[in-house]
RNA sequence: GGCUGAGUGGCAGAGUGGUUAUGCAGCGGCCUGCAAAGCCGUGUACAGCGGUUCGAUUCCGCUCUCAGCCUCCA
């Protein structure tokens, strides 16, 4: 038996994974700042760290997964006033929003989803700490700032010195720092922005101070796995350790995850790049499933090529799948396959959905050949093969409620009306009017409809048209 | 400038010091009224140059190319 080995950002290595508390794993992951809808960068973090939180329950352990939501920085509010419209309305709508595209990935819900807004008296204590423990200091203009010399390890997460760096690179050094690295713990409010009472007048939190406050407040000061995209390495999940070890005078997290970028054309897909595409619209012409199947089916960590080619693919694995998982029962197998082993052994190894994945269609190759020759023997593989997809998120579905889905505008015909040719289409076929049966056939093909005829049997599903 | 990561067959994408990834596409066959699905067979792949080794795509060095981060970002 293999044991679970993930990559820690810290260390740069796999290691064998430990919890803090044997059987219970606390995982932290940074969540969406709800100002717009969805991308598939976003829908990638959301299917991976589902997926770990699903595997790591599908091995035993107890998981408390908590992904905070941003509620209140600079961008919702300057989004806020192009709209005309009040922040935590827009807030509160695009929350909503990202729930349904949550569900349409077969994403569960994370056990608790803290909001910013609600944790100001969390961040507000922690910020109060780091002045008393001179950590912070309060600028010439009012905001709080942290210092980042006064923590001796800055830089260890991103494995970068102070010194190496280009202070000003991009944004104009801030005059009212010490250090140019300093950042935000405290904003002091402009006119008719959101605000909060504080020790140092109304304002708003930074954006770091709020993953430290959440994380320590839902899963204490030390817990097991904190995860993200690559670009929240630095500064954000730096400036979170900074904080929070600094506040709490203990380790932080033990294990850090980053989950790879999605490109376009070899480009980060970014809101600022303006490449994105949302989830919302890719599901207008793919399902759900689908979209999950492309995020899984390269490794977490490895950058991820968009296209619509890569989507078709995943429509056609998707599709063998399910179509292996078609008129068989599935019955639990009594031992241990080696499927399954194999299974595990590939995300025992850092989660490692590719490989994993690919057991799944040496599984189903086999399945496909005992459907025929040993219904008994298939039954059990096709079991293996659904408790494969279980941590996975994928082929939980009944195969011909799938196959029959309707993904898309391409094909919009009715269930019924498709039922009512095959019947017409049967009796042609008894007639022996194969001219006619191939007709109708090629009619509902144009429409987005496959027909497989299986003995007398003829059953459908859509493709695209 | 500093720091990361990556370059695998037509495409996507795992992996390994010597033996089949897997999926899609292609080709040949079985099955089928014909198809579809499925099954069987089929591909002289590992950026380049050196080195270590009996043997390297896999380890080491260099070169080239690409991507990411260096206070917007998942």
């Amino acid at each position: 038996m293999s044991v679970l080995k993930i990559h820690n950002t810290l260390t740069r290595q796999k290691e064998v994974f430990v919890p803090i508390n044997e059987g219970h794993v606390n995982l932290y992951v940074c969540g969406m700042t709800v100002y717009d809808f969805c991308h598939i960068g976003h829908a990638r973090v959301m299917v991976v760290f589902d997926m770990v939180s699903r595997y790591l329950r599908y091995l035993g352990y107890q998981v408390k997964y908590v992904r905070n939501i941003t509620d209140i920085d600079d961008k919702i509010i300057a989004r806020s006033i192009e709209n005309n419209e009040n922040y935590s309305q827009l807030t509160k709508r695009f929350i909503d929003e990202m729930h349904k595209d949550e569900a349409a990935l077969n994403v569960r819900h994370p056990d608790l989803e803290p909001l910013a807004t609600d944790s100001i008296d969390d961040m507000i204590a922690m910020i109060k700490t780091l002045i008393k423990k001179e950590h912070a200091y309060i600028g010439a203009n009012g905001d709080v700032y942290y210092a980042v010399d006064s923590f001796k390890n800055y830089g260890q997460l991103s494995k970068r010195q102070l010194d190496d760096m280009n202070a000003g690179e991009r944004i104009d050094v801030d005059e009212n720092k010490l250090n140019p690295f300093d950042f935000v713990l405290w904003k002091s409010a402009k006119e008719g922005e959101p605000s909060w009472e504080s020790p140092w007048g109304d304002g708003r939190p930074g954006w770091h101070i709020e993953c430290s406050a959440m994380a320590t407040c839902c899963l204490g000061n030390h817990f097991d796995i904190h995860g993200g995209g690559m670009d929240l390495q630095f500064p954000h999940h730096e400036n979170e350790i900074a904080q929070s070890e600094a506040a709490t005078g203990e380790k932080y997290v033990n294990t850090w995850m980053h989950n790879g970028f999605v490109r376009i054309d070899d480009e980060k897909m970014s809101k600022s790049l303006g490449n994105f595409f949302t989830v919302r619209d890719v599901l207008k012409q793919y399902r759900g499933e689908e979209i999950r199947f492309f995020v899984l089916s390269s490794h977490y960590r490895s950058a991820l090529n968009y296209s619509d080619d890569q989507l078709k693919e995943s429509r056609a694995a998707i599709e063998r799948l399910y179509t292996a998982l078609r008129h068989v029962d599935a019955v639990e197998n009594s031992i241990k396959s080696p499927y399954i082993e194999r299974f595990e052994k590939a995300m025992n190894d850092d989660f490692n959905t590719a490989k994993a994945i690919s057991v799944m269609f040496e599984c189903a190759n086999e399945l496909n050949k005992l459907k025929m020759t040993a219904p008994d023997e298939a039954s059990k593989l096709a079991s293996d093969l659904l408790k494969m997809g279980e941590p996975l998120g994928l082929i939980g579905q009944d195969p011909e409620e799938f196959l029959h889905s309707d993904m898309g505008a391409k094909s919009t015909i009715k269930s019924d009306a498709i039922e009512k040719a095959i019947a017409r289409r049967l009796q042609a076929k008894l007639d022996k009017n194969w001219a006619l049966a191939d007709q109708i056939r090629d009619e509902l093909k144009d429409q987005g409809v496959i027909l497989e005829d299986a003995g007398k049997e003829t059953t459908w599903r859509r493709a695209s048209a």
